[in-house]
DNA sequence: TTACCGTCTGAATACCTGTTCAAATATGGG
DNA sequence: CCCATATTTGAACAGGTATTCAGACGGTAA
């Protein structure tokens, strides 16, 4: 009747496979017998795809031990530029280009004294978000 | 006297380049005057490599929004790799391979049961860090 | 056992990310 | 104005990452 094959003592339903947002036509073949109560239930609390992304950004400005170590120093006090790097041991360049990173997420806030650039962190979640991890990972 | 190149009425000192990670060698110029006290103070507290890695492959394991949508999935119940596949819309295989980088930082816990196995929110604090994040990006 | 289903794994490809070098921009001083 | 300093930017290269396909493994049922 329906295009499900759903077999009588369970819940279990074949399902074509469903490859949305790509553009790959979806092949007629099926791949496994899903729960469909169990996908119906769920489907709808899964985090949409705009919000996902902007999430998963987020964690992927944290997600580089370099960028890590520039916000512990913003931690304990606003440096400039020249003073990261030498403080994380990093040239210039590469530290301006980390703190591009940090700031298109408004991890940190920035503000120009004379020909120097200060930089501190933007907010104190991140302060928090940051130690909650490191304790987290202590325990483990 | 000494090597430092300090003037006067300042802290700011002259510092040749410092590349100690990496096999290349320091060139004898130097890059920036960086204020040598701050620098001093905050260096003990920056985050030791180790550290630093480890809690960048933690935040790498969150950075994809495949792996969040897989997660806020989770966080609803327990769910098999077919089913999981079907919920965020994903091949069974790309699933298996996200939740291999789930399993490697802990977020996630399994179980067999027969031919399936489920998966499931390895821990309180996950959810947790889920949702703040999820706020604070509201939030701005 | 044989056949099958669900999951995992490995290799190949395409994509994204970080570092470096060189050069541009911006600020301040002589 | 011209020069030196501080930071940013862009291009190029290297290394890492995600998806796909094909096949292997493990468990179940006939």
């Amino acid at each position: 009747m329906d295009t499900l094959v759903a077999d009588s003592h369970s819940t279990k339903t074949q399902l074509a496979q469903i490859q949305p947002d790509r553009g790959v036509e979806a092949p007629a073949c099926a791949e496994s017998l899903v729960h469909l109560d169990n996908v119906r239930q769920v489907q709808p609390e899964v985090l949409s795809t705009p919000k996902a992304q902007r999430m998963a950004e987020f964690f992927s400005a944290l997600s580089d031990p370099h960028r890590l170590k520039l916000l512990s120093a913003l931690a304990q006090q606003e440096l400039c530029v020249c003073d990261l790097a030498a403080a994380v041991k990093m040239g210039e360049s590469a530290v301006s280009h980390q703190l591009r990173v940090l700031r298109s997420q408004r991890l940190v806030k920035y503000r120009r004294q004379g020909r120097n650039v200060y930089y501190g962190l933007a907010d104190n979640h991140i302060a928090t978000l940051y130690r909650e991890v490191a304790d987290h990972l202590d325990e483990g």
